[in-house]
This record gives C-alpha cells, sequence and structure tokens, in this order.
DNA sequence: TTAATAATTAGAATAATTCCATTTAAACCT
DNA sequence: AGGTTTAAATGGAATTATTCTAATTATTAA
C-alpha cells in the first residue's frame, strides 16, 4: 500500500511536482513521505528500505530518480559531509548540519537571518551564489536515541 | 627527479610530519609541492598526473596515502562539494570555496573573522565543532585562464 | 651496516551512484 | 471510458572515486 501523506503535505508535493510539469506519482510521494516521516537524515539506502515496505516492488533506481526529481523541485535537501553517502532533509528554513564525528548522526542547526546574510555577504562582487551550504563536525551530544 | 620545495615550505612540511612520528618522504614531498605549485584545488587524480611527471613510480595508492598523511598534518585542506571528486588545497587561513556550477573551477572565499565567530556561534551549547566548512555555489565570474 | 619499522606499489575489491533498454503507468483527448 | 502519447519505473549492468591487501622497498635508529 502506497505512503500516506498528511493533506497539507500531499498538496504542497503535487503542486511543487506540477509546477515544474512532472507527474506526482506514488513512488515519489512515498519516497517524500519516508522523508518527512522520519527525520533522521536517511541515507539513499535507508529511503530504499523504507519505501520497499510500502511499495515493495520500488527499485533503487527508482529511489534515486525520485530523490533527485524532488531536489529539483525543492521539497527536500541534499546533504553531503565529507565523502559519505548522501543524506536527505525535508528543506524547512535555511539551516547549516552538525555531523558527531562519534556516532556519525546528523544535527540540523538553525541559521538566524543576520550570520546568514552577513554569510551572503562574503561572495565577492560578480559571483551570484545560488547556494550556500554550512557545515559543522565534531563531537555532537550523547546521542538519546 | 624529486620536487624541490621552497625552502619554508620544506621546513614546514619535515616539522608538521616528524611532530606526528612520520617520515618526510619524495612522494609526500611531491604530492605536497605540486599542490602548493598550483593552487587550483586539484582532485587525486590530477595530482597523480602531476606527481608522476616527477617520480613516474608513483602509485595512485601513493597519492591517496600521501594526501591523507597531508591533510592528518594540517598541511593540507580537503574540500568536497557536492558528489564530485575530492579536491585539495593548502591551509591557508579560514576560508569558504564557491564552485561556479557552469565552468567547475573553485575559488576560495576569505571570511573575516566577525562572521567566523558569528557561525562558530551558531553551534549549540554541548556541541563542539572541530571543522567548519562554508560552500557556495551559483554563477561565477567568466575563467580567465 | 644492519635490524626494525614505516611507506610505497600494483592490482583487486568496494560502494555509491548512474546509465540503459524495456516495461509500466499517468495524462490528455476525444 | 478507451486509446494514444509521453513520462516514469524497473532490473541489471556499468562507472568511478576511493580503499584494501599482500608483497616490495625505503627510512630510521642502534
Amino acid at each position: 500500500m502506497a505512503f500516506s501523506l498528511s493533506p497539507s503535505s500531499k498538496k504542497t508535493f503535487a503542486q511543487s511536482l506540477r509546477e515544474k510539469g512532472l507527474r506526482p506519482t506514488k513512488q515519489r510521494a512515498c519516497v517524500y513521505g519516508v522523508i518527512l516521516d522520519k527525520r533522521d537524515h536517511p541515507t539513499a539506502d535507508d529511503i530504499y528500505q523504507r519505501v520497499k515496505k510500502h511499495l515493495p516492488s520500488t527499485s533503487f533506481a527508482t529511489v534515486y530518480n525520485c530523490l533527485e526529481t524532488l531536489v529539483g523541485c525543492g521539497l527536500v535537501r541534499q546533504v553531503n559531509m565529507d565523502r559519505s553517502p548522501t543524506r536527505y532533509c525535508p528543506n524547512l528554513s535555511p539551516h547549516a548540519h552538525f555531523k558527531c564525528t562519534q556516532t556519525g548522526q546528523i544535527f540540523d542547526v538553525q541559521i538566524d537571518k543576520d550570520t546568514l546574510s552577513r554569510m551572503q555577504a562574503l561572495v565577492p562582487d560578480g559571483f551570484m551564489a545560488e547556494n550556500i551550504d554550512l557545515c559543522f563536525s565534531g563531537k555532537g551530544h550523547t546521542p538519546h536515541n
């Protein structure tokens, strides 16, 4: 059975895709759903495992395709730290990421408007930053989950 | 013939390694040398090609080993953007990177002390950031080289 | 100079991701 | 609704950056 998105997520989802002339398929909905459902910055493999519980025939390639689509629509954000597998998070407010070097866990770190604009101001004239990525790594909290 | 480092670089190089009980081999010197020589954020493959001109018997594994060592000593910094191959730069002052989405070129972007400390202040209590990585991507200058 | 140890080498192995050719599903049009 | 067009999903093979392994060579310390 397909994943069921909340009514509001479903609307955001369908609209964002339609705006780009893309189809809101059940696989895309399901990939988006599992990312919204457990906001633990899963890898493509994690997502694949979770999606298969709902849509067992889903292939790995589809997960990658869906993720690419969702990222392209701005529904989901890619998180790349070092060379470890790409992780995905539902796209909220501007935020940075903190990776605990001991557990590998990734935490969201809010960025206030002021600091954000200072960071943007670093970009030299003539350059147009479309994307900003701020990552911290070090010792994090003892994990509680 | 081995790569010749400038006297000051040679000293930094040998000292940094010795501090960690590591040997200043000619391969390590050469890898360090080519990174210092052309500061264009080369990939491991670029570095391999350049090193082979000086030490033709060098293997790819050695380049990776040397890079890991140099990074560990703080002589060289790794730059990871998206999933593209890791790039390397000689470790100077704190700086961010800007990647031009059109040419793939990477530019250094200085970070002033003030903005840097504001960024550091984002990290929540209980977390210890040992590393900060700030990356921009977008349209850069028309390349001049 | 020799012994002990660390580093280099070549090639195989790995792992995340992408590609390709085929099949299936969604949207559009009467 | 039914047929057509086009986009998306599928499975498996291919790719690519990187790491591992076992054997050889170089460096250091005595």
